[in-house]
This record gives structure tokens, sequence and C-alpha cells, in this order.
DNA sequence: AGATCCATGTAAGACGTTACATGATTTG
DNA sequence: CAAATCATGTAACGTCTTACATGGATCT
């Protein structure tokens, strides 16, 4: 279970935090471009756990900005916390428009090919560059360099794969009006020849 | 949008199937390990393509087994799914729930964080497994090649980094009831020194 | 003065999972 | 005959995103 509320526990663990310094942590502190979290899920998420008695807030208001409100785990939060995190350790999810569109090549025009793998290439290189300017800028930890060092190499793989393999993804995309071959996303070992019949 | 009913268009590129193969497309074919989806979601995504036009249903109950609904593209539903590939590719997501405990290695047991690695080079290990295997035993096609040799590549690198780094995660986890160095997930530099105070 | 950032929250809806309900067929 | 596999579907529930509503503060 990674929720929102796992995210919000593990924001603010050793660390007093807004709804808003979390989203913004998220976005461009240590987990930058690996989680993110919407402002719909993580109100309603730091609310529950008020009420569960997880989190204790403070409110901020007076002088300048608004009214800011400050959230502390509570020792029972913390408990919670570490308890969930110890427990079964769910799979991974990956999801990937990109991955799933190479497969279709052959269906798709040579240009849209063309211009999708330089989009993930930047965003690949965007995201490369991220992780490893945070990195340079946080204090050192095992999990936080270990974390760090996963999207560094495995981005630099993926990099490095596509880089090598895009000609001949660009190779077999349709050219034009050629008409496309399609062929099924196969089940291991279609064992029928196309000819086959009778 | 790589919704389950792209998924179910993409399964029925130039093949005919039903709600169970699909499933199990997803879980033993070409996308064994990238992606899955539930009965729970297929079923109910395939109704709605027929609906829309996108896909035919042909029954083939009969002999042997039961009513089987066998789909087909329409010559719509290849179009749409064509037109909603070429479109906006959406950002990947990956969510880690091994990776996001791995930041709080300092808080947790060692023996945990132990069997917590053990667990993900085991899950890892066989999920190239996985990926090798069926690569092997699949016709070759630019697409195919690219997603699977990036699957392989990714876990490579993220195993060999794991295993790299765990006399590093453990030496940092907590032995039975040393008071939890508890460091907050910083955003880049905190700069306040911890004495501040006014 | 207008844009942008700070700051919190709600409501509607999309999307998906789990669990349930059902039943035939194949295999050990 | 029991267990697994084939096969389809529904209902409840959880979770998250998008879009909306609101308002102060800061910057240009």
């Amino acid at each position: 279970m990674i929720d929102v509320r796992m995210l919000c526990l593990g924001a603010l663990m050793g660390r007093e935090a807004s709804g808003y310094d979390i989203k913004k942590e998220l976005e461009r502190g240590s987990s930058a471009g690996l989680i993110d979290a919407s402002f719909g899920s993580i109100y309603p998420a730091l609310a529950r756990l008020a009420e569960e008695g997880f989190i204790a807030a403070r409110s901020e208001g007076g002088r300048g900005r608004g009214d800011k409100k400050l959230y502390t785990l509570t020792p029972d939060g913390e408990a919670f916390f570490l308890r969930t995190l110890s427990g079964p350790v769910p799979d991974e999810k990956y999801r990937s428009p990109f991955l799933f569109a190479m497969l279709f090549t052959s269906c798709l025009p040579r240009e849209r090919v063309r211009a999708m793998i330089d989009r993930q290439i930047a965003a690949w290189e965007d995201k490369l560059a991220a992780v490893d300017e945070t990195s340079a800028a946080m204090p050192p930890s095992a999990g936080l360099n270990f974390v760090r060092g996963f999207a560094d190499v495995t981005l630099r793989a993926g990099l490095d794969h596509l880089r090598r393999h895009r000609a001949a993804l660009e190779a077999a995309a349709k050219v034009s009006d050629t008409p496309a071959p399609v062929r099924p996303l196969t089940e291991a070992v279609p064992t029928e020849p196309a000819v086959a019949a009778e």
C-alpha cells in the first residue's frame, strides 16, 4: 500500500509541513519525478489522518500568508507508518504509454514514430538531469542515495537502449500508405503457418 | 491514455480473441509482466467497445466449452486505436512500494530491510527470467524486440544496483532498539541548522 | 494592474480492483 | 470425485484526477 496517506506520513517523518509543502516536496524534493499526487488527494488524506489521530495540525495564520496548516506526526502516526512500511510490500506498477505504442510501430506512420521517440528521449533526459541535480543538492543518506542512484542507472539504461534501437523501430514503421503489416501481439509461438488452410 | 479499452483494442490487432484470451495474453503473452488488468475491468471494457461499434462479437457456443465470445476489431475500431495511439503520449507512471520503503531504511529494523531486499531481488530475477523466456518463444518484430529488450536491460540495471548497494542499505538500518536516526525527506539543502532558534 | 505563487478545500467522475455468483470441462 | 482451468459477468468499494471555488500575497 502506497496510497497518498502513506506518502503524506512519509513526508512528515521528522518534519513539519503543510499540504502545499508536501505537494512541492513530491514535485521538486527528494522524490522528484518518482512519485506524485494531486491536491485533490493530498488534502482529503491529511484531513483523514488528522481525524484518525495520526497527525496533528497547527494553524499558522497571522501575519503574512493566509491560513497555513502545519501538520506533525503523532507517536501513533509514526508507529502506524513504520508498521505499514514493514508490512507486505505490494508489487511495483509500471505503465508506459510510450512502450505500449512502440509495440505497434509497424502500424504507425514513420514520422509519428520518430516524433514519439524524440519526445521520449527528451523526457528521459530531463528526468535524468533532474535526478542528478537534486541528488547533488541533498543531504546524503543511504536510502536517498540508493533510490536516486536507482533512478539514475535505470534511466541511463533505458535511454541507451532506445538510442541503440531507434533506427530499427523507425525502419519497421509504416511509410505513408504502405499496407500496414499488422502482426498480432502473439502469445508464445503461433504454430499455424499463415498459408495453412485445410 | 492506456486504459483497459486500449489494451483490449491492442490485443485484438490482427487477431480474434475473447476476454479470457486477452487476460491470458496480458499475463503470459508478449506483455507478460509489463501490463495487467483484471477480469473486472476487461469484460466491461469489451462490452462498451462493442456498444461503440469498435469491436464485433461472435459467439462460439456449441460443442465443448461454454459460451465463448470472440471479438474482432471493426475498421472503426482499428482507426480509433491507431488514432488514439498517435495522439499525445501521456507520462509514464512508476510506483514502487519497495523504493519508497528504502527511503526509510534508517527507521526500519535491519532484519526487515534484509528481507525486503531479498524479496525484491527474487521478484526482479523472476521477472527477468520471464521476460527472457517469453522473448525467445516469440516471433520477432521490431516493436516486440525493443520492448522486451527494454525490460531486460532495465531490470538488469536495477538488480545490479540493488546488489551493489544492499550492504550500505542494511548498514544504515536500525539495529533492534537503536533510537532511530529520523532524518526528514528533505527538499534540497535545508539551510537552517537545527540549533538556530531566533 | 495583472500575473503568478501561496494556500485550502470540494464535487464529479474516471478507472480499476476485489470479491462474489455461476457453471461447464478437463485432469489427476 | 476433487481440483484446476475455462469462461463470463456484476456489485461494492477504494483511489485518484480534473475542474471548480476562493482568497491573500508578491512580483513586474
